[in-house]
DNA sequence: CAGATGTCAGACCAACTGATATGC
DNA sequence: CGCATATCAGTTCGTCTGACATCT
């Protein structure tokens, strides 16, 4: 008797556990990251989203860009190297202190941004597949919103 | 008046350009694994991701359990011989089908898995700090369904 | 035997660490 | 001079590839 009810305790578990949200955002994330590959979008998910971000706030300094996309300055610098070689990002020395550099996208490197913003839209359709359109846009609000909060402090 | 006007577009264009969902999600998904390190939830995301997977899932094959977390078969392998070597996890034998493993979390495991999601919750405040509670649960609400509905075919 | 499952060693790639250069 | 910014070389870590063993 209490082995069967037991049985059936951990039959209903299956079905999901009360995930939390930070586990339920980072796993959906993955899903997102396997799919979104080069072949599929034309842009490695990093690169993406530093050209995205670059296209939407303009001539950046490189210590703001890191600090928003969570890269310490090691990883900004190895980011951008790859994007300047491409041919997607450009850097100069910022006037007013020639300590700093300031980013910024160029026009091909926008191009490329918006190409691959195309194509996700499939990967979209893919790992969203069952919300409908309302629920999508909520989620996208809901998302945005939680990163502009962000105090960004780097480690 | 073409420069002042060109500049009040970049200034409007600094707060948010329509970013897609996919991006918005990869980018927070970032900011929570780079909150949660080991010192802070006691375990590091991937291997808490797998334990509180195993937790709600109960007894499973290997084989599912890569599926669902987007591990390809070595990476799974990997990170069970990790898991097991903590004692978070055991792997027996399918009697059915002995070429499988069958995975299950141990008690320590399903302990260590709590802990770290208590410990989650204080992430969630910073990363969803200006999300209400009704939001937030929206947002999980979305999240779970998104991945519920992944077919998670794998490379 | 062909196909499935799991394992491992070695190659490869991404991220972190510490040291260095330049300008404030 | 001490601090900030950016860079690089070297290490370390995680992930992928290909070969292999076991079982159906």
């Amino acid at each position: 008797m209490i082995l069967v009810q037991q049985g059936m305790i951990n039959r209903e578990m299956k079905t999901a556990p009360a995930a939390g949200t930070m586990n339920l955002l980072t796993r959906l994330s993955r899903v997102v990251y396997r799919r979104a590959t080069e072949d599929v979008i034309g842009l490695r998910m990093k690169p993406f989203i530093a050209l995205d971000y670059l296209r939407g706030r303009g001539p950046t300094s490189q210590q703001q860009f890191g600090r928003d996309l969570m890269l310490d300055a090691n990883n900004a610098v190895i980011l951008l190297n790859d994007l300047e070689e491409s041919g997607y990002v450009e850097r100069r020395r910022d006037p007013t202190d020639r300590r700093r550099h300031i980013v910024e996208v160029t026009s091909a490197g926008a191009r490329a941004a918006e190409r691959a913003e195309d194509k996700l839209e499939t990967v979209e359709d893919q790992v969203l597949g069952n919300l409908s359109a309302a629920e999508r846009s909520q989620l996208r609000g809901l998302l945005a919103r939680a990163l502009e909060t962000e105090p960004n402090e780097m480690p």
